[in-house]
DNA sequence: ACAGTAACCTGTTTGC
DNA sequence: TGCAAACAGGTTACTG
């Protein structure tokens, strides 16, 4: 999916189109997502105006005095502002119509989400044990310290728990561990503070470099005007198994962690 | 509370 | 060339 980064890209560029403006009629070509997407919204968002767009984790939000609209992009997902005469691809799920375009969702693995609460969306479910912001403050080395004691997963799975940091996808998190040279396959709860130092400054500097960059597209991922992220080429680790290491000319090794492929140099990451 | 695994989907690439 | 298996940006639900 679209990490933090591509979320936050989205977000950026939906919002300066449909800020303050009125959903004229909701489209749903195929309800069954992650989760069905409740019919409710067709009466419920009609006429209602838009009054932020914002983010959570992976999440975005669009905010309605009725209610708030929970969009989740899964691994395939995209959002685009769609003029009315352009074709329906297939994959196009579900479209919000406003006067002059659409915003549509495109996503063919289904794997994202189209949710509504009435309540406060940070109470919703899946988004109130939600970690810190990775950008945040909040987010700091005695953070994930304090909270890596007594955890026996590998560092990598550790961060990759939206419960503990959100936004931490498996692109960037094998770039930060890269980045900062800590095995992926190292116990949590085993990691120093001053490991811990490094990698959180690598998550942010590699998150924040991904956003100046569009986001990583690798195959599906593309902006509201359906344009690609440039990060791809500033990828160290990712997708370059048996490639030299950048930094000591090794061959970058590759395993499985929880079914996720890890790439990582022997040599410089302990 | 934690750890490990299966599950939800389609499209593309890889291997025989 | 054809077919099957493996793999892909995520995260929840379930089991132990």
């Amino acid at each position: 999916m679209p990490e933090l980064p591509e979320v936050e890209i989205t977000r950026r560029g939906i919002e300066p189109h449909i800020y303050n403006q009125t959903i004229t009629q909701v489209v749903i070509r195929q309800s069954q997502l992650r989760w069905r997407i409740p019919k409710i919204i067709e009466s419920e968002l009609a006429q209602q105006v838009i009054q932020s767009v914002t983010r959570r984790g992976k999440y975005l939000l669009l905010n309605t005095a009725r209610g708030h609209l929970i969009l989740h992009l899964g691994m395939s997902g995209s959002l685009r502002i769609a003029k009315h005469e352009s074709d329906i691809r297939k994959h196009d799920h579900f479209d919000l119509v406003f006067n002059d375009f659409s915003l549509r969702l495109h996503d063919p693995r289904r794997f994202g989400c189209v949710l509504w609460t009435k309540r406060n969306p940070m109470h919703h479910k899946l988004l109130a044990s939600l970690g810190p912001e990775p950008l945040s403050s909040e987010f700091t080395a005695e953070y994930l310290y304090h909270s890596s004691r007594n955890r026996r997963v590998a560092v990598k799975e550790f961060i990759m728990n939206s419960h503990i940091v959100v936004g931490v996808g498996n692109i960037y998190a094998t770039e930060a561990l890269f980045m900062a040279g800590i095995h992926p396959k190292r116990t949590a709860g085993n990691v120093s503070l001053q490991r811990y130092i490094r990698l959180t400054k690598a998550i942010k500097i590699v998150l924040n470099r991904a956003l100046e960059c569009g986001g990583t597209t690798l195959r599906d991922f593309s902006n509201e005007q359906g344009q690609p992220g440039y990060f791809s080429i500033e990828l160290q680790v990712y997708g370059r198994a048996g490639q030299p290491c950048a930094i000591c000319r090794n061959p970058l090794a590759s395993i499985k962690q929880s079914q996720r492929t890890t790439t990582y140099c022997k040599h410089c990451q302990k």
